[in-house]
DNA sequence: CGATTCCTTGAAGGTTGTCAACGTTGGTGG
DNA sequence: CCACCAACGTTGACAACCTTCAAGGAATCG
């Protein structure tokens, strides 16, 4: 079973070099290198699954990095429902939203038990947003935030339920992967069928009917918190939605 | 009919000081005064409506402001369908997303002829970067991005199709009003009906019953591209799900 | 080993998509 | 100025997908 721990000295290789505008890099890769330092040189905090590492509506004191363990974001409804806006696996960074602002818009809950490692937002950040390469480098995690939302909101927009659970299993296999936190075809997914509902906008009943037909068609199987990919090229399309494209020679604009 | 066009000396207002972090309010708005400074003094540049201000896959020159007309963000999937993943009202900053980048990964298109006023990346930009006011009210932006991106992926993943219709419609009255565009309870919306459905993940079609139903219903009326709103207190209530919510009496945790 | 939470499955109904056709509008050129 | 054309809007019938409701089984935790 994968490990849910970041090695000790290795950094979320968040920066990537073949879309980073080449002005940019070095200070990018600067500030990646710089605010890991920051990280690492602060106090862990060990919490829970299920507690609250943000609270809504509350001040958030610290900018943090999930050292061990899984979290995610979630939105409630006036009628008691919830909708889930993001999954942090290991090594992300979690309050990048709320680092402007003066109190948290949503809450952030703990998955599994977590350790994080947290920078203080009214000490120690004001000078890493002085600092043009940490401020790059936050900039660039705010883009790969907007980037994974934009993909988020055309999946919700587009796919039905099989291609959107599939999009949901294969991104956290590509951002594990990343992170070499899994080097096979299965890993970890610590969340309830209801959470996945909640993500992937469908009901709890409907997910598991499709994660049964996934299964059936020998594309993943999920059980237990295992996500095991029996079909990766097949995950993939399914993903980006040309699981079956009705004519292969682009008929976009003329008829 | 209001005009589309930005007044000259006024500038977007896009930070806020009820929900910012008060140890970087002054900071931010000041960086919103030098960025439109710079804004202000580039050479204006005119296209028609249909032309792309951003080409898929192209390295992306600058940081363009709206100074009139509107323009929207869109991504093809591979059975020629489209997303429309943001709507640029006249005042937005249209870039963010690839400032980073060395290549645009969706088109923008322009809705109307538009005016835009641009920054050059790889000139002004990176001086821009190292100044700390600059930089924050950037990622100011990219933060404002990201909450909207959140309103967005929760209305696809929980609201039904008139509920989310009205949040289209209500998210661009606020943000006009916001802009100073609208004064009275109509407003102009350049948009097919194809576009808004691209928008709110629908289908045309039934984009056009749940006009019609909401023209019946008195809530809003939209013709001919002008949104005149009947009823904005039922308006805002559909657009953030509480249309008709069930028990007033939280009945969230305990049954 | 009780009790809660989570998973699983069936049947029925509603919302939305698909297909098809026609009406309307605005622009362009004769 | 009118005729045409293409894009956009509108409507109906039907089908598909997903939700709702309901209930029982499995797993987990005290």
């Amino acid at each position: 079973m994968p490990s849910l721990a970041l090695p000790d000295e290795r950094l979320v290789p968040d920066i990537s070099r073949p879309i980073c505008r080449a002005t940019f890099y070095e200070d990018i890769a600067l500030g990646e290198k710089e605010l890991g330092q920051a990280f690492r040189s602060s106090a862990s905090q060990v919490q829970q699954a299920g507690a609250a590492l943000v609270g809504i509506n509350r001040p958030v004191a610290a900018l943090s990095r999930l050292r061990r363990g899984w979290a995610y974001r979630v939105r409630g409804w006036p009628n008691g429902a919830q909708t889930i806006l993001e999954i942090y696996p290991p090594g992300s960074i979690v309050g990048l939203e709320t680092m402007l602002l003066n109190r948290a818009i949503d809450e952030v809950i703990a998955l599994t038990p977590v350790t994080t490692q947290r920078i203080d937002l009214e000490k120690a950040f004001p000078d890493l947003m002085a600092r043009r390469s940490t401020a790059l480098y936050l900039s660039w995690l705010l883009g790969e935030a907007n980037r994974h939302k934009d993909r988020h909101v055309a999946a919700l927009a587009h796919l039905d339920a099989r291609e959107r659970v599939c999009m949901m299993l294969y991104d956290a296999y590509e951002l594990l992967r990343r992170r070499e936190f899994v080097r096979g075809l299965s890993y970890n997914l610590p969340m309830t069928q209801q959470q996945m509902a909640d993500y992937v906008g469908l009901t709890v009943v409907h997910v598991n009917r499709t994660l049964k037909r996934l299964r059936e068609e020998r594309i993943v199987l999920v059980d237990k918190h295992v996500v095991m990919i029996r079909d990766l090229e097949g995950l993939r399309k399914l993903a980006e939605g040309a699981g079956s494209v009705a004519t292969a020679e682009t008929p976009e604009h003329s008829p």
